[in-house]
DNA sequence: AATCTATTGTCTCAATTTGTGACAATATTA
DNA sequence: TAATATTGTCACAAATTGAGACAATAGATT
């Protein structure tokens, strides 16, 4: 559920470290190395936990400011593509086991100690589109990695993470033509077939060439370069990049 | 932000009381008239403010779960369809000073008191589908009315609820056609005429009646039953339901 | 330098879906 | 009995999508 902004060692309640008790948000960030989508995924030291990248709120900072803070502790990057998918409240994603063991292993927390951390929270779902080259993702204090995995060979995950990433892939899926996902995923210039790739990595389906390029070009979002993309022996294509 | 549920007058902490602190719901409740959409908006006694119907969630149900007591209370309907449309949780949404004044004139609150309802909260979003004709609202001790508004002749609302009628009215306009939205607001049977007035008044615009009889028979969700409906001057339409 | 290969940009035509109007059918009112 | 308003259905035009064809061309091969 966590593992940046962790409160020092001996602060026991929410009030006592500044942030909202009951209360998480968890991220999928999602990003395309040219061939697949990608999610970024944490693992934990001494034990075979994997998480989403999650956090906390602060009592003087928005939630979506929250968000903000683990984004760009993790990646580096300020004004990142977000949006928020949906809020899991359910009584079974309550396991203070789970999180004890974490804590223990990390020395967070000493065996038998409470800590408000094991108390139960909703975890607001965030997705995140960035670009996957501008990134070195860095573990932090209670992980010991954080790296990209393509989103049909995730390690099996925490709570209810699974079902997280699902949900986040459903809603992203929904929008793919409501929102500019493209642009947050691929670089600045890009071909019309790294486009349409990127269409095929969300949808998990194929599509057709020609019907794709008519739609695109319909919507008049790409204004066309003269440059061309060169390095590969057949017809240059033309590189793109999104209006405004 | 919140009527039903609140704990007995001398309760100061959430955790006293029994739910979780800092989060809360509020609820867009949509009912169909015939012609308007309209939503269910909770008066509060000697103060001249109006809320959604909201409520929290105790420490061992699930946030859905809280939701449906809600509806229940108000509403004595079970199994409502319920889905979540946004998680609110910005800075400026705190503002304990109009709870105290809900609460002071109620007689929930002493002057100057502490209260855990005066923290700050994070509101999670839902909207309901209702059946208008089967409800009677209710209000409860802290509200004194609790009624049905045409959701353009809305009065003014309390902190942010007029953005999470919007956001609901969004997202409902977003799921017309992949939810079964008609299914929850009309009666048992109903005419063409009436399942094309519920998109016109959730879309908010005029529908060409025959392509939509068209695209809507084309589903084959709904069932032609041989009873028709009769009692005006012209030829008597068909009555459908939805199948299964 | 000529040819081959893989992919691109564009076009065409068929198939499908949608927009628009027309018209006969009919339950009630006049 | 005729008038009125709305319904169910059809017909045709317009727009969109599906599916394939084909010339153009950057680099690889010879």
């Amino acid at each position: 559920m966590s593992e940046k902004h962790i409160p020092s060692k001996y602060v026991k309640t929410a009030k006592e470290s500044g942030f909202l008790a009951h209360i998480a948000y968890d991220s999928v960030i999602f990003g395309f190395d040219g061939s697949t989508l990608k999610i970024l995924i944490s693992g934990y030291s001494n034990t075979k936990l994997f998480a989403l990248p999650g956090g906390f709120v602060k009592e003087n900072e928005s939630l979506d400011d929250a968000v903000r803070r683990g984004l760009y502790d993790r990646t580096g990057l300020e004004n990142i593509y977000l949006e928020q998918f949906h809020t899991f409240g359910s009584l079974e994603r309550y396991i203070p086991a789970t999180i004890e063991k974490i804590m223990l292993s990390n020395g967070h927390l000493k065996a038998g100690e409470n800590h408000w951390l094991l108390e139960r929270f909703i975890s607001v779902g965030y997705y995140a589109l960035i670009n996957f080259n501008e990134v070195k993702p860095k573990p932090d204090e209670l992980s010991d990695s954080c790296e990209w995995y393509p989103i049909n060979e995730l390690p099996p995950l925490m709570l209810d993470h699974h079902e997280m990433v699902q949900k986040a892939l459903e809603t992203l899926r929904g929008n793919i033509n409501k929102k500019l996902v493209g642009a947050n995923l691929l670089p600045e210039k890009f071909t019309m077939k790294q486009y349409q790739q990127v269409y095929e990595a969300i949808l998990g389906e194929n599509i057709r060439r020609t019907t794709f390029q008519r739609q695109i070009l319909g919507l008049e979002i790409l204004k066309r370069h003269e440059k061309q993309f060169l390095g590969k022996s057949h017809k240059a294509p033309f590189l793109y990049s999104f209006i405004k």
